[in-house]
DNA sequence: TGTACATCAGTGAACGCGCGTTCACTGATGTAC
DNA sequence: TGTACATCAGTGAACGCGCGTTCACTGATGTAC
């Protein structure tokens, strides 16, 4: 067999994966996108993945920690998302305004993969350190963003936490379909924050 | 034991049951506050309601019809418990106060049940009309309570969807452990809804 | 009033399914000499 | 440099489990006569 066709063989029929964590999780990525949480299982992520279903063993001690590094990806991502959004805006309002829409969008957008980061699917954050990290990360960030100008620490620390409320129930609303921006005349997420957040102007300026 | 529990103890030796529908609700919220959704099964119900796993059948054609009633049950409760604690509320800010922490003490004292009814797990609405008869009636009494005084009626909806979105975040923060009512030094979710309603006041009296 | 019978609520065994996980194994790879 | 060998990523078959659902049935009940 000749060097190229020994490629080609190898390429076709490799028996190591070569990647298999990072393709793992972007399966499950794509099945939480295509088709939701419901199919997310091992035994089809490791059919996605073209490996066989004892395969991810190698790299998870278990389903639960195979979810909580989806989750933390997911974390990364928004985190990610919300920054390269947030970072021309030049005042706190509109520093509020992106990353409220951001966080929103998000929800809409990729739904099975925030109900998995907010939701009670994985069990114990306390069990996954890398995880914990990442969340830690995740909302000191956007606590950071969110902090208004009022005096006081405990105000600030009370607008932050309504502000945040207020994100995650939109965000929640809109992703399950109880509420649609239309209803209230907002033409996009973004028209519909905007408005949101002017009732707080008084305490963000 | 619960009241349901000890009642279908009574009767387990009847062949019929004489009330096995609402015994099988009773048995779902049972087990849907001590054990969580991943246990709500056909067959955990039929076990705990005493009754052979076939005998559901009789009442619901499938699983989803059966989530569907719990479902129901549970928005008629939450609807009848906001409603006794608004009810004496003398200003629409109060009554705002009241709603909102009827709504948020409902999901951390019964987290799955609230899952169930704001999540994914009952699919189509429409396809079980007496439940959507019944979140029609829901939201259209919380938004009732939830409106504002301003001007106009677009910005009357606003507010409410935002006043909505902002219990329902809440909710879901403090129900998932997220947030604590005393990182941001309150003592109960009733003062702590206080302070975050008062930052509307401007728009509610 | 007692009896025959229709109705139907509930039984119990069985079905096939997809799941998480295990385990002895095998094939590919890197490295020491 | 080529070779022997240790390492370990991935295999494939099997396990037991709980699940939703089906189906022929049985026992209790109400009612017509």
């Amino acid at each position: 067999m000749t060097v190229a066709r020994k490629e080609d063989f190898q390429k076709k029929f490799r028996y190591h994966h070569g990647n298999l964590r990072e393709s793992l999780l972007a399966a499950a990525l794509d099945i939480l996108a295509t088709e939701g949480t419901a199919n997310l299982s091992l035994r089809q992520l490791a059919k996605a993945t073209g490996v066989s279903q004892a395969a991810p063993y190698t790299y998870f001690n278990d389903k639960d920690e195979l979810l909580a590094a989806v989750a933390q990806t997911g974390f990364e991502q928004l985190r990610l998302q919300i920054f390269e959004n947030v970072k021309t805006a030049a005042t706190v309002q509109e520093k509020v305004e992106r990353l409220m829409a951001s966080y929103i969008n998000f929800a809409i957008e990729r739904r099975p993969l925030f109900q998995l980061m907010f939701g009670r699917e994985v069990a114990d954050l306390k069990k996954h350190p890398t995880l914990a990290a990442t969340h830690g990360k995740f909302f000191g960030q956007i606590s950071g963003y969110l902090k208004g100008r009022r005096e006081g620490v405990e105000d600030a620390a009370f607008l932050t936490v309504t502000l945040w409320g207020l994100c995650q129930g939109l965000a929640t609303l809109l992703a399950e379909g109880k509420l649609k921006t239309a209803d209230v005349g907002s033409a996009s997420v973004e028209d519909f924050v905007k408005r949101t957040v002017a009732l707080f102007s008084a305490q963000l300026s």
